[in-house]
DNA sequence: TACAATTTTCATATCTTCCTAAAAGGGCTA
DNA sequence: TAGCCCTTTTAGGAAGATATGAAAATTGTA
């Protein structure tokens, strides 16, 4: 029976390591930094809350490192404070709802990183305008440049629409993901 | 009448220098390097077949590095090389659909970044699994842990069957754009 | 308030990624 | 096949991103 045990502790240390492995690199899809994935990974496949000497520990990663990358999954809102009583120590446990976490991360890339494009676009636009160019709008070159940059502003408006009604909340994007899957049929 | 031509020019010039900063600060979004996103975003906005000396110059990059980052671009399917006639340079043109580039990196990341994870979440599920660990599979951490990895895999094989069917052709994201924006109303 | 336990900050060090310049490669044309 | 033109590869270096560790700040307790 105690061989077994440890035999057991070892196997989901393996699953752990892979997973955290996985996250690392999952990193660059998220946009997060691999190694604020890596912690993340940890929180989330233990499913409990660890102190910052368990996750250096674990992870092999100074105090300040954690420190700083656990401060930023805070947050992102990804992971959580919690207390425990009579600790003085401040543990952290992630979220466990895979669509909740999804639809935070999508949200924050959203405002960090698509909003400036639009404005950015929208003032290419302005400046390809008729009104801005007067009679050179009629050349050709500056007609092609405004029709790019108009394609591309549909497209991401079109995006950024549908985002903000799907991915402000999980339940909208549990909602999308249903109605795609529905009509995949 | 040339004073105006020239102000055109540089207008125009201006508009192409923001599109590409744009494009560059979206490499990290599609998951492509700054550089190579700033040549396509180049090709884009000009809408001109341009050889590696007219890139080289106007983004103040060097031969090799040009040539590296273009044959990536060809790679991923976002440029490709066109010739002229009597002239021994290759020149280089973007793909002028915006929804086809996006399906296009869409694919890509999906098939150089979600195909591994899943392959690797479901090798983890096996180590987990009743199948795998007998009697312990009892112990409330691997049933935990269990339920951590399913949830995920659950969650990733929807959004790549989703993929399978809405991004394998632009016409594809298209009809799912369509599907979402009409239910919004 | 003083002390001890934690966490945060920050200057420094390390690592990775990207870029360049130069050399090698490939293919026309004469 | 020699010479030219253009492209690709590569080794090394520069810039940027990340990690460390120790000092400073914060927090809780007696």
């Amino acid at each position: 029976m105690k061989a077994q045990k440890i035999d057991l502790a070892q196997r989901l240390q393996h699953v752990q390591d892979e997973f955290v492995e996985l996250w690392n690199n999952m990193g660059s899809l998220w946009g997060i930094s691999p190694t604020m994935a890596r912690i993340h990974g940890l929180l989330y496949i233990t499913g409990a809350a660890l102190s910052m000497d368990d996750i250096m520990e674990k992870l092999g990663i100074s105090r300040g490192n954690v420190s700083m990358n656990l401060s930023k999954l805070v947050e992102w809102g990804l992971v959580r404070r919690v207390h425990k009583r009579g600790d003085r120590k401040d543990y952290y446990e992630s979220l466990s709802d895979v669509w909740e976490m999804f639809t935070l991360v999508a949200n924050q890339r959203k405002r960090r990183e698509i909003d400036p494009i639009l404005t950015t676009l929208r003032r290419c636009k302005e400046e390809l305008s008729p009104e801005a160019l007067g009679a050179q709008a009629e050349a050709e070159a500056a007609q092609e440049h405004f029709r790019r940059v108009n394609e591309l502003l549909k497209f991401l408006s079109m995006v950024e629409s549908l985002a903000q009604r799907f991915f402000e909340s999980h339940r909208g994007l549990r909602e999308a993901v249903e109605l795609l899957a529905q009509e995949a049929d």
